[in-house]
DNA sequence: GTCTATATAATGATAGAC
DNA sequence: GTCTATCATTATATAGAC
C-alpha cells in the first residue's frame, strides 16, 4: 500500500502550474497525472469532483499564494511609493520575469470563464481594491486611486499578454518599472 | 449534389467566432459544424489540414478585417487626434463595446500560442507600427511613440480580459475613452 | 461539394483489488 | 491512498457513395 508521495498543496501547485501552462480545456488529465505523479484514479481520490473540483481548489491555492508573494507589500506599512516598488518586485519574480502566464488570464480565455467566475471576479476585486488603498493612502483622491488601480491591474493583464505575443519579455519588465511611478504621479 | 450553401469566406468568419468563444482547444469540430452548417467530412474538404489550417486561415481573414474596419482610420490622412479618435471606435465596434474576447489573446492563452506564434507575432507588430506612425505624425520623438503604442496595445488587451472578469463592459470603454488623449499627451 | 459511416485515439470518469 | 483495468463519450480525421 503506497504511502503518498507528496502534499495535497504540493499536488495543487503541480495542477497550477498545468493549468496555467495549457488552460482549462487544454489541462487534460494525463497531463496533470504525469505532472503530479499520480495516476487517474487517485486523482479522482483527492478530487472527487474532477477537473473542476481541481479548478476550484487551484483557486483557493493561488489565492495564497497571491496573498504571500505579491499582495502582502501592499498590506505592510511603509511609504506607498515603497509598497509599490516591493509589490512589483513581487509580481516580476511571480510572473518569471513576464515568462509566465497568469492563470486568471488563462481560465478567462480557455474555457473557464464561467465555471471560475465566482473566483476570478472576486481576485481582481480584491486586487483593486488592495492596490486602491495604497494609493489613497498616497492621498490620491477615492475615485481617482480607484480608477488607476483598475487601470494598473488590466495593463498587467495586457503585458504579460502581449509579452507572450511578441515574445518579448522585456515588454513586461518595462510596464512594470513604470507603474509605480503613474499610479502615483500627481497629474 | 448539394450546392455549397455559404461562401468560403462567410465559413471562416463563422469558425473565427467559434475560435474566438471558445479558444484553439475549446473550438470543436462539433461546434465549428454546427456553426457552419458543414459536416465534418465537408470541412476537411475545405480545410485538408484540419484544425490547424483553419487556425491559419482565419488570421489571414480576421486580418484583413482588422484592416478593413479597425486600422483604416490610422493610415487615413488627417489630424492625429482625429485619426485616433475613429480608430478608438472602430475598436469598440470591433469587440462589442468590450463584451467580445480578441482572437489574439484567446489564441494565446487557450492552446493556439505556438502554432500562430508567427501570425501572431506580426499582428501585434504590424498594430504597434502603425499606431506609433501616426503619433510620430504628431511630432512624438521616435522612441516615446514606439512605447506609448506597445503600450496601449497592452492596455486594450488586458482592458478586454479584465472586462470579461470583472463582468463590466464599462471598463473597457473607459480604457478607450481616455486612449487618445494620453497616447498624445505632451508631458 | 456534401453526405453517411467509420476508424482511431484521447478525453473525463469509475470499479474494485491491494 | 494508489493501482490496473475499464467505462462511455468525445475528439480529430478518413473512405467512399452520390
Amino acid at each position: 500500500m503506497p504511502a503518498p508521495k507528496i502534499s495535497r498543496e504540493e499536488v495543487l501547485d503541480r495542477i497550477t502550474e498545468i493549468f496555467r501552462q495549457y488552460g482549462y480545456e487544454g489541462a487534460s488529465l494525463s497531463l496533470i497525472s504525469k505532472a503530479t505523479g499520480l495516476g487517474r484514479a487517485s486523482l479522482y481520490h483527492h478530487f472527487p469532483g474532477g477537473k473542476e473540483e481541481m479548478g476550484h481548489e487551484v483557486f483557493r491555492r493561488i489565492g495564497e499564494h497571491l496573498d504571500r508573494n505579491v499582495l502582502s507589500p501592499l498590506r505592510a506599512k511603509g511609504s506607498p511609493k515603497k509598497c509599490l516598488k516591493n509589490w512589483t518586485q513581487g509580481l516580476n519574480l511571480f510572473y518569471g520575469g513576464g515568462s509566465k502566464n497568469c492563470l486568471l488570464g488563462t481560465m478567462i480565455l480557455s474555457g473557464g470563464s464561467d465555471r471560475f467566475s465566482k473566483e476570478i471576479t472576486s481576485t481582481f476585486r480584491t486586487l483593486i481594491d488592495l492596490l486602491s488603498s495604497v494609493l489613497e493612502e498616497a492621498k490620491i483622491p477615492h475615485n481617482l486611486a480607484r480608477r488607476r488601480a483598475a487601470r494598473a491591474i488590466g495593463e498587467i493583464q495586457g503585458a504579460l499578454l502581449v509579452s507572450r505575443g511578441l515574445e518579448d519579455e522585456g515588454y513586461f519588465q518595462q510596464i512594470l518599472e513604470d507603474l509605480p511611478g503613474e499610479l502615483l504621479s500627481v497629474k
